[in-house]
RNA sequence: GGCGGCGUAGCCAAGUGGUAAGGCGACGGCCUGCAAAGCCGUGAAUCCGGGGUUCGAAUCCCCGCGCCGCCUCCA
C-alpha cells in the first residue's frame, strides 16, 4: 500500500495521513442546512468526500464518517413563514431530497447523519463549558464567544484578527464585545421556535452544532474535518475556536476543503440565475456522468459547469461502458495461453492497478485516476478484435479486466462499476423515453436495415441509418452486430 | 484594504526541479459495402509576460498583466 498523501489546509501542504489512533478514522463533514434544493455544489461536497471515505476503506481503516444536517436555522424559519409551513416540514423536506438525491449520485451513507436540533443539551452542555472556562458571556439571553480569549483565532484561515476588523464587514452588534465574537446561542425573538436553556428560550448559534456534535460522536478530536471552501471562514474558524477552548486539545489533525462550482466562469448562485440543480441534472444525466463531471478535476481546484463539459463526460463515460459491453463478450473458443495481444494487456493491466491507487494516494487525484482508467481502456480496445476468437487464458484476462475495473474505479469512484449490458440498456432506454421513442420504433428500423444490407441493398440500409439518426439514434457495425445509442 | 487561488494545445484538464498524462474536438492512414467506433500516426520550440536562481524550471524566487474566490449566510 502506498502512503496516502493529504493536503492539510492547516498547513496548508500535503502531508502523510496517520489517523490518531488507527485503525479507526474520525471524519466529520458539515453538511447541508435543509431550507432548499440541493445543488451541483453539494453533490461535488458530497461526492468528494464519498471518494476520501471509500479510499479510506479500501486503505484498512475503519471509517466513522459523520455528515451533518442544520435543521434549525434563520432561511428555514424564513421559508417557513413564507409557505405558511413549520420550520419541520421544511427541513424534513429538504433533508428527504437530500438524503434521495445523493443516494441516486451512488454517494454512500454515512455511519452517522445528526441533526442540530436532537443535540440541543450536548450544545447547551457546550456552551455551559465554554462559559465556565470564561471564553463566553452572556448578554440579554444571548451567549457570544469572546474571540480575543482564544489566542490561536485565525489559524486556520490565515487571517488575524487586526487584519479582520480593518475595512471588512462584520456584523454589527452592539451586544458583542468585540465585533468578531460570533453567537453560542441566540435568544428567541416573538414568533421564533425555542427551546428553553439557562439563559432563557432560544436556539443554537450554527457554528456550535458542529462543534457539539463531532464531539458526541468522534470525540475531542476528529482525524479528519471536510466542508467547502467557502466554510474555512467563519465557520471552521469558530469551531475550532469552541472545540479547543473546551477542550484544551486539537480539534482537527486534518482540515480537508473542496473547491466551489462555477457555471459559465460565474459563481453559481440564484441571484444570478445559474443555479444548477441535482434534481435536474438526474433527470437528464446517468449519476456517473455526474460524478465522472465532478472527479475530471482535482477536489480542491474550482470547477466550471458548462453544457459542453458535462456532455464530454457522458460521452467518455459511454465509451468507457461502450468497450466493456464488448469486453464482456469475449468467450473462449479454445483452450490457450495469452497471445502478443493478451500479454500486452495483462501487462497493462498490472501497471493500471498500481498507478490508479497511488494517483488516489497522492492527495486524492481523480483526474490523474480516471487518465489511468482511459489509458487501460485504450489497450483493452486494442485487444479487442483479437479476441473474438479468444482461448481460454484470454477470456479469463478479460474477466480479470472486468473485475478490476470494477473493483478500483467502480468501487473507489463510482464510475464504471456498473454492469456495462445494463448500463447500456438502461441509457437507450432513458434517452429513448425523453425523446419520446419506443424502443420497438427503433428495433424496426435496425431490423429492416440488417434485412437489406443482407441482401446487399445498401441505398435502402443507408436511408435507415439516415433516418434513425435522425430520429437522434446512432448505429455502428461491430462483429457482434449493430450497436446504437441514443445521443442526448 | 486583508487573505487565498488560478492562467498548460481549439476546448477541458494532470503534471510543482530532469525535459509536457488523459478527455472532447481536428487532420492523415488502417479497418468498413459506406459509415461509426476502434487502432496507428500528426498536433504545445514549450506551459500569461518579463527578469532571476540552477548543470537543468511549466515547476523555485522577484516584478508585471489578466481572471476568480473569501473576508456576511453559503458545499
Amino acid at each position: 500500500m502506498p502512503e496516502f498523501r493529504l493536503y492539510n489546509t492547516l498547513t496548508r501542504s500535503k502531508e502523510v495521513f496517520e489517523p490518531l489512533s488507527p485503525p479507526r478514522v474520525n471524519m466529520y463533514v458539515c453538511g447541508i442546512t435543509a431550507y432548499d434544493e440541493a445543488h451541483l455544489g453539494h453533490a461535488r461536497a458530497a461526492v468528494v468526500f464519498d471518494v476520501l471515505y471509500r479510499f479510506l476503506r479500501y486503505l484498512g481503516y475503519r471509517v466513522v464518517y459523520v455528515r451533518n444536517y442544520t435543521d434549525i436555522d434563520d432561511k428555514i424559519i424564513n421559508r417557513a413563514l413564507r409557505e405558511g409551513r413549520s420550520w419541520q416540514e421544511i427541513a424534513e423536506q429538504y433533508i428527504r431530497e437530500y438524503q434521495e438525491e445523493m443516494a441516486a449520485l451512488g454517494v454512500l451513507k454515512p455511519t452517522h447523519e445528526p441533526r442540530a436540533t436532537e443535540h440541543i443539551p450536548e450544545m447547551i452542555a457546550l456552551v455551559e463549558r465554554l462559559l465556565a472556562r470564561g471564553v463566553a458571556y452572556v448578554v440579554d439571553g444571548e451567549v457570544y464567544f469572546a474571540v480575543e480569549k482564544f489566542p490561536g483565532y485565525g489559524k486556520l484561515s490565515g487571517r488575524r484578527p487586526e487584519d479582520m476588523l480593518a475595512g471588512a464587514r462584520v456584523e454589527v452588534s452592539e451586544k458583542k464585545r468585540n465585533p468578531l465574537d460570533f453567537a453560542l446561542w441566540k435568544a428567541a425573538k416573538p414568533g421564533e421556535p425555542f427551546w428553553d436553556s439557562p439563559w432563557g428560550p432560544g436556539r443554537p448559534g450554527w457554528h456550535l452544532e458542529c462543534s457539539a456534535m463531532s464531539l458526541k460522536y468522534c470525540g475531542e478530536t476528529l482525524d479528519i474535518h471536510g466542508g467547502g471552501l467557502d466554510l474555512i471562514f467563519p465557520h471552521h474558524e469558530n469551531e475550532i475556536a469552541q472545540s479547543e477552548a473546551a477542550t484544551g486539545k486539537p480539534f482537527v489533525r486534518y482540515f480537508v476543503h473542496n473547491g466551489l462550482i462555477t457555471v459559465n466562469g460565474e459563481k453559481m448562485a440564484k441571484s444570478l440565475g445559474n443555479y444548477v440543480s441535482v434534481k435536474e441534472l438526474l433527470s437528464r444525466y446517468h449519476p456517473e456522468t455526474i460524478r465522472l463531471f465532478l472527479l475530471t478535476k482535482h477536489y480542491r481546484s474550482p470547477l466550471d459547469y458548462t453544457e459542453q463539459a458535462i456532455k464530454e463526460a457522458e460521452k467518455a463515460l459511454y465509451g468507457l461502458y461502450g468497450s466493456l459491453y464488448f469486453l464482456q463478450r469475449i468467450k473462449s473458443v479454445r483452450e490457450g495461453e495469452l497471445r502478443k495481444g493478451g500479454r500486452r494487456l495483462a501487462q497493462a493491466l498490472e501497471t493500471f492497478q498500481q498507478r490508479f491507487v497511488a494517483a488516489l494516494a497522492d492527495d486524492l487525484n481523480t483526474a490523474v485516476a480516471l487518465g489511468e482508467v482511459f489509458n487501460l481502456l485504450s489497450e483493452v480496445n486494442r485487444f479487442l478484435p483479437a479476441a473474438r476468437e479468444a482461448t481460454s487464458a484470454e477470456a479469463q484476462l478479460a474477466t480479470e479486466v472486468l473485475r478490476v475495473i470494477k473493483d478500483l474505479p467502480g468501487a473507489l469512484l463510482g464510475v464504471g462499476g456498473a454492469d456495462p449490458e445494463s448500463f447500456i440498456q438502461g441509457e437507450r432506454e432513458r434517452k429513448l423515453a425523453r425523446r419520446g421513442l419506443s424502443r420497438r420504433e427503433v428495433e424496426e428500423r435496425l431490423q429492416a436495415r440488417e434485412e437489406a444490407r443482407k441482401a446487399r441493398d445498401f441505398a435502402r440500409a443507408d436511408a435507415l441509418r439516415e433516418e434513425l439518426l435522425r430520429l437522434g439514434v446512432e448505429v455502428r457495425d461491430t462483429p457482434w452486430g449493430p450497436f446504437w445509442m441514443v445521443e442526448a
